[in-house]
DNA sequence: AATGAATGAGTGTTCATTCAT
DNA sequence: TATGAATGAACACTCATTCAT
């Protein structure tokens, strides 16, 4: 769904290697600073280039956060699409769901840092329309997992069920602001216990 | 304990009623755009003055994040305080905390707003240590309070205590990047529907 | 008919006089070097101020160049309109506009000179579609009188009629290139040299 | 007289034709976006390279404009040369120089139009001082011509004969401007009738 | 002959800030 | 208190040019 196409007059002829190597450069920098206060001299020192010569590369600051956040939500909606064609139950849905994104934030850290702080910024502008796009899929997902969930007697029924979808949403993807890959957990190990906590609570059972 | 330090040179200062005004727009478009994306001419447009004129009121853009986030600060910690003076057990002084944190998201939405935004980049700053000094004296709070949950059998055992606080944490502040006043939910109600989910899981009891 | 807007958010405080002395700067600047070639630096030392500082004023460079060509057109066109309200024969209406436009030369050499250069490239974009339409208009009026000379038996009727008027309409404009204010001939004179010139031919009747 | 000195260092000269090729290529984008505006990749754009591929045919793009319009210079004065060197009568001199210049215009309308535009601002330039000898030159023909015509009783001597000269300059060279090759008329019948309108003027003879 | 990648100087523009009035 | 005008440093971006391959 989302794809940054582009459109330079001349055939773009940037080997893909170095464009990836510049983008995973700029999406740390921009992930660090903010992407407003980060300056392409910024990005250019960190590559080892003067800051004209990224233009060689990229149309402008702007293309480049493009294609950060469109690969990254390009994969993150090939992971989530294989999981909801899967067709599992409620319960295994959200959690499949939950790894899954923890699987992401392990290797697109800071697109997904990115993604949190200037998204909802960014969203304004017609180029990232699919950011809006993406966001409402994915409000579907989980939303309508949440309901089956209830539906099916899997899921409390008590609870303001968009405050629950927000609480999921919020709770994994805020993880990005702190998870350090090759940290003390794995991905997946971070999944189950949030997992844990999400559905089990942290309260002692009685 | 964090105070912004009005160092005004000359003139007489700003009624406190002027300043609360202002410092009340300028939060807002903060938050809602960003500090760095914020321009100065914005703020004293809505302000319905021009740019140059705040600096009648303020010595810098900074200086009023700076009043923003401390007076924020203030107020927090003074609802803090009191819980912990409390010596409640370790639930209670959770189910308290909580409920304290969702009515300060209620009062500074945009203070909160800016913060979570920006506190990791401002706090670089020397003029931000009292961020940094804040957010350890918040740690050791929670996570004491956690400790002795866990320590009096209150709270789960099994899992990573420091992504238990992280997940707690991020839990309740998070919140205010959607919190609107005057919505569905009263601050408290949403503080109880959070601790039900976060103590008790959103699944459904076996 | 060409209005140059104003569409800046604050209510754009300059006063008239200061606007109406730097455009007259940056109009000689843009006639000499070249509205490309003209830096906006160049303009603000001419005007003694920095660069940054005529934006205060000011846009953007084009709406510089906006203005200076707008005005000009605005009184070019009160001109034009008047004489042909007058309803004169066709000569008489020619030997009017000739000369009227010699004093628009005389009065706005700068910008004139800046419309032989750059109409063509400028009214491409949007924002300068006056142009087109100011051209349209001329274009009317001229070709429109020699017709009528031709009709009534005043012009010659063995010449390409578009020929003549492009003929008409260089060697009059083309002036803007030479011409210096408070040179050897006033423009009534220069008008009316060309007119004989025009009209009656260079080469001794025989 | 005016020849731009190829001053190329190491590498083989380029073959002849490509040369021209990529020259003619050169001056309809100068012509048509202005030398300044046109950038190097526009035109290696359209002579299907990359940018820097035209360093290996050319020192730089001042170099490119140098040859066009020394070019064309070359060409115009054999013409010119021709002319003069025949000793017609002044009347027959006019008509066979404006008959020659619609000739230029036909074959190098673009090196015409570039020259219309820029000459003026190129000439500041030491490289450029051929344009200026030309100029001078290109006055003395004509402007000498129209004395002697006026002291032969051949043109009328009423007029300001500078205030001729320029005219009559201006009204061919303009030309060039809106002349298309293939329009409906050829060099010599808009010559002929240039002459006509000039010559013996517009207005019917009474 | 031409490419891919880079340089470096410059361009228009923005913006926090200053200050005389 | 606030305005009008300006500063100056920085910014994103452009472009002629270079050069190893």
């Amino acid at each position: 769904m989302p794809t940054a196409k582009n459109t330079k007059a001349t055939p773009a002829p940037t080997s893909p290697d170095r464009r990836r190597e510049l983008l995973t450069i700029a999406a740390e920098v921009f992930a660090d600073q903010g992407y407003n206060a980060t300056t392409v001299r910024r990005i250019a020192d960190r590559a080892g280039m003067l800051a004209g010569s990224l233009y060689y590369h990229f149309d402008s600051k702007e293309s480049m956060v493009d294609e950060i956040l469109a690969t990254f939500l390009d994969e993150l909606w090939a992971g989530y699409d294989a999981v909801l064609a899967a067709h599992l139950g409620p319960r295994e849905t959200i959690e499949a769901l939950v790894t899954e994104s923890f699987r992401e934030i392990d290797r697109h850290r800071s697109a997904v840092a990115i993604y949190q702080k200037e998204a909802r910024h960014l969203a304004t502008q017609p180029r990232f329309g699919y950011l809006t796009d993406s966001q409402r899929k994915f409000e579907k997902a989980w939303l309508g997992t949440l309901e089956r969930g209830v539906a099916e007697g899997v899921f409390r029924s008590d609870l303001d069920i968009r405050l629950t979808y927000r609480f999921l949403r919020d709770t994994v993807w805020v993880a990005a602001s702190w998870y350090r890959p090759q940290g003390r957990h794995s991905p997946e190990e971070i999944a189950r216990q949030y997992l844990s906590m999400v559905l089990d609570g942290v309260a002692l059972r009685a």
